[in-house]
DNA sequence: AGGCCATGTCAACGGCTGTAGACATAAAAA
DNA sequence: TTTTTATGTCTACAGCCGTTGACATGGCCT
């Protein structure tokens, strides 16, 4: 982020800063659509570095995701139910302030038809999404009924962040919200 | 088949055939990830003709989306609800025999963070999917329930198919399918 | 039969990609 | 200081991409 000047020799500020720069690319497209010369001219640093500080071009995007490790949902939940808090995790992303859970599920979605990622997202999203959701319900079906209220955060996802389509963005908040959280009940309620 | 037998020469057919493998290749990977070589090889024929018929590679995608035009949403709701009918086509679609509006979704949905594909994706699904589902429920807040029902049907399509993750495949399908009424319900009640 | 246009084939271009090796230089060690 | 090592830069390689133009030949029309 400093200067264009004197890039001080330090390995692990310049790893983080093409991690960085990783990040903000695959945010933004595809795993194919985003060149490494892309990554390191946003990092300020030559392409063959990225080579260097990790292996592949694959290794990166993987250590991309590895590096995203939002916050438990146990705290999260503390002061709202489930279905509330997936509907605003749901609702919010339009601004610019997007929830890491929500960014990680984006890094994630994005690339998820690259035949090359495909398989690293599917295990991101396996391990440290489905899992965490199915766990916290913790009842008969918990699977299905985590996947399905996934499900929801998926489409709005793709809808106004990906697609940026639908009146979903640009409508009030606080109804949609409430249906939302309606949804969300349906979805995991344990019977 | 017999081998060595020259392609007859037939425009309309020909044009057909690399049509067919082109939709055929869009369904199983992304814009970005297919190659017209593949197309080409997938029809039999050599890659400049695919340049003729059609002009660009853009221009081919276009026609593969516009020429998916499933049947209407009013033939196919007259022997169940709205809910019903699109629980069904989120359920299905595991299967080889995948509903032509899934497999429209799923054209969709492959392509949808592809630089090049994304704006005639958002237009695809805008007007051949997303308006059909709310001028058939046709409220106040239409476009809102309409795009949280598909928001459902697209999660779904995501994870079935595309990630193929999650317990929504190869558990009980039935269980599943009344809870999937059950929230697409949620999602599209006129209240 | 002969001619002609539509159809199909071949070869190649420029551009971009990920990756690797050789070289330069700042910073630390001796 | 001199030497060594870590860090950064430059160059280049194959390989694939979409696209284009020149060439061959089948099939229809006169």
């Amino acid at each position: 982020m400093p200067g264009p000047i004197l890039r001080t020799r330090n390995a692990a500020a310049t790893r983080e800063s093409i991690l960085a720069a990783a990040r903000g690319r695959f945010l933004a497209d595809s795993y194919d659509a985003v060149g490494l010369r892309d990554i390191a001219g946003d990092a300020g640093v030559d392409v063959a570095l990225v080579g260097r500080y990790f292996g592949s071009k694959e290794e990166l995007f993987r250590q991309v995701l590895r590096g995203d490790e939002p916050g438990k949902l146990d705290e999260l939940t503390a002061a709202a139910s489930l279905p509330e808090f997936l509907a605003d995790l749901a609702i919010k992303p339009h601004g610019k302030d997007r929830s890491e859970h929500v960014e990680k599920l984006l890094l994630i979605l994005r690339s998820a038809s690259s035949p090359t990622a495909s398989g690293i997202v599917r295990e991101a999203f396996s391990e440290d999404v489905l899992r965490p959701v199915a766990e916290f319900i913790d009842g008969p079906d918990a699977g299905v009924r985590a996947s399905l209220a996934l499900t929801v955060l998926i489409g709005t996802t793709i809808l106004d962040t990906i697609m940026a389509v639908g009146p979903l963005c640009d409508s009030d908040r606080e109804p949609v919200r409430r249906r939302l959280v309606r949804v969300l009940e349906a979805a995991l309620a344990p019977a």
